[in-house]
DNA sequence: TATTGTTATACTCTATAACTATA
DNA sequence: TATAGTTATAGAGTATAACAATA
């Protein structure tokens, strides 16, 4: 079957444009956080908290390690960007944007939605047919 | 404007549906690498290895230092799947699979496609209609 | 006993700089 | 002088393990 390797061929095409997609979506990303004077994963952690939540919890949602939390709430703190506050659980601690946290947050949300690929270059109609083939590579039932 | 708000929304939800996606197709990929014993960067070297390539040309395909590549060669040439040999010009090195290297690559590059996320979740017609959306995304014209 | 956050430390991946041999 | 590959080393990013406080 000769049908066996185009097949092949289509497949890597398609997987390495979502890849490179990815790829400059990200840095992208890297790009705008650097305007705000901020590395990625501190951006991505500040974006993380649109409320106060538990270290761990951040931890989860960021799917890292617990102990990588306080290292980078550590530098968020020296930043000025959160603060520690003690949960009702006296264990936890809430990590909560300061005023000039939220400040910052709601111009880098911003930025990051406005710089979107997917606005810069797809149409409203193409966006429209586009989400439900997204959905569908993101459903897993076939396995 | 309302609109506004909603706009950033359809967008992140977008944007966060190629990065799972991608992950996920990542995971694939690495957990495909594992079952013929190597690691990403090994598997991605090998699979880049379609015909003998100076170590250079391999640092710029894969986007990398020289030196890591020589760190990359080491390795899979430990494994036998790879000679170095000399080339005309004889600063060169080309990279060259050995005849199992070669049976490696051709068994986990038909694992990869027939696993492919793109394969598995798409219908012919959704690849196609997928296809024009990425490229679109992929042009850098309209900056 | 289990869990939260912290500390100290170690590991992985990758790059930089200096080196050699060729060109 | 510039380039290919190598070596030794360093850095960024992240995890692991042991710990103190609390549940």
């Amino acid at each position: 079957m000769a049908d066996r390797e185009s097949r092949l061929e289509e497949v890597s095409r398609l997987s390495q444009m979502l890849i490179d997609i990815v790829e400059e979506a990200k840095a992208d990303f890297t790009r705008i956080a650097a305007g705000f004077d901020l590395p990625v994963h501190l951006a991505r952690a500040v974006l993380a908290l649109n409320r106060p939540a538990p270290m761990r919890e951040l931890a989860e949602q960021l799917t890292c390690d617990r102990s990588y939390i306080t290292n980078l709430a550590d530098q968020l703190e020296e930043r000025g960007l959160v603060s520690r506050v003690p949960g009702e659980d006296r264990r936890v601690k809430l990590l909560q944007l300061t005023r000039s946290g939220r400040s910052l947050r709601d111009r880098l949300s911003a930025a990051v939605a406005e710089d979107a690929l997917v606005l810069r270059r797809l149409t409203a109609a193409d966006r429209k047919t586009l989400a439900p083939l997204l959905e569908k590579l993101l459903t897993d039932e076939p396995r």
